[in-house]
DNA sequence: ATATTTGCAAAGCCTTTGCAGGGGA
DNA sequence: TCCCCTGCAAAGGCTTTGCAAATAT
């Protein structure tokens, strides 16, 4: 029995991000690492909005715009994933790159990520389809 | 091994259409009658945008408003789904209102319908986690 | 006659883009 | 110095909404 949260980077420190991001070909500014120690480490699946919001709060001065500029930067070097759910218009943010699934609470809107060990998947698909990914989402809700 | 275009609805009367309709407690207008055929039948997958391309071409007058507002309509009766991919914004519909799964072909952003009944899925999921449905998305690419 | 639907246009929301100014390498 | 990044504001695409005219029961 596997826990459903899947484990988050722990919250690593600036000079960490400034390195991931070199290492990903991305320039550390300031507004980008202050993203990045929210979308990574701190949050949980927030959108571009909630990402804007805090960053009104941590961070001095950034527009929206930069935001996301940012997010999608950060998308392109892979570094972040862009989540698609069928409750609510709008990309939400994940943070964790593995490849995993997700449960979405129906009543709450929350969304958990499921590690892709607690999941077996079995697909019998005709010849001719060559499969590069699965991503699972489970709706319900939580007791 | 199961074929993995699901068997669509065989394509109905413009009389069934209406009994649909009515069953479901929806006014059965000539432009919903339209969209219904469209979409229940001879589409797959289709946009917004493909709806009402194709209402131009066979239907005399309807506006955009009208095909978002029935497409919407369609939904919530639970005549139609709608689809959230990650390859595309935007919604696409589905007329499969059965339990499904989809397989996305990335190199051509075609979608195929996938049966239940071909892919079986074991979550083990902690506690507390109680599951209304699951929607499997698999990438990939097809020969 | 009454309630519902349609069409048009305008508004809304989210996201991207253009350009001038600013900061890091 | 040079290039990339930022911020602002404007543009863009997609979807919804308001209201008057048209339609169905």
């Amino acid at each position: 029995m596997s826990p459903v949260k899947t484990a988050k980077l722990a919250c690593i420190s600036p000079q960490e991000i400034e390195s991931k991001l070199e290492a990903a070909g991305i320039l550390p500014t300031a507004q980008r690492i202050a993203v990045c120690r929210y979308v990574l480490c701190e949050a949980d699946h927030p959108t571009a909005e909630q990402v804007k919001a805090w960053a009104d709060r941590n961070f001095p001065k950034i527009s929206l715009a930069t935001v996301y500029n940012t997010l999608n930067t950060l998308v392109a070097a892979g570094l972040l994933k862009e989540l698609k759910l069928p409750h609510s218009d709008g990309v939400i943010y994940d943070g964790v790159t593995e490849s995993h699934h997700h449960f979405l609470d129906e009543k709450t809107g929350e969304v958990f990520d499921i590690p892709a060990d607690s999941i077996q998947i079995d697909a019998r698909l005709g010849k001719g389809f060559q499969v590069s990914g699965m991503e699972l989402l489970i709706r319900g809700t939580r007791k």
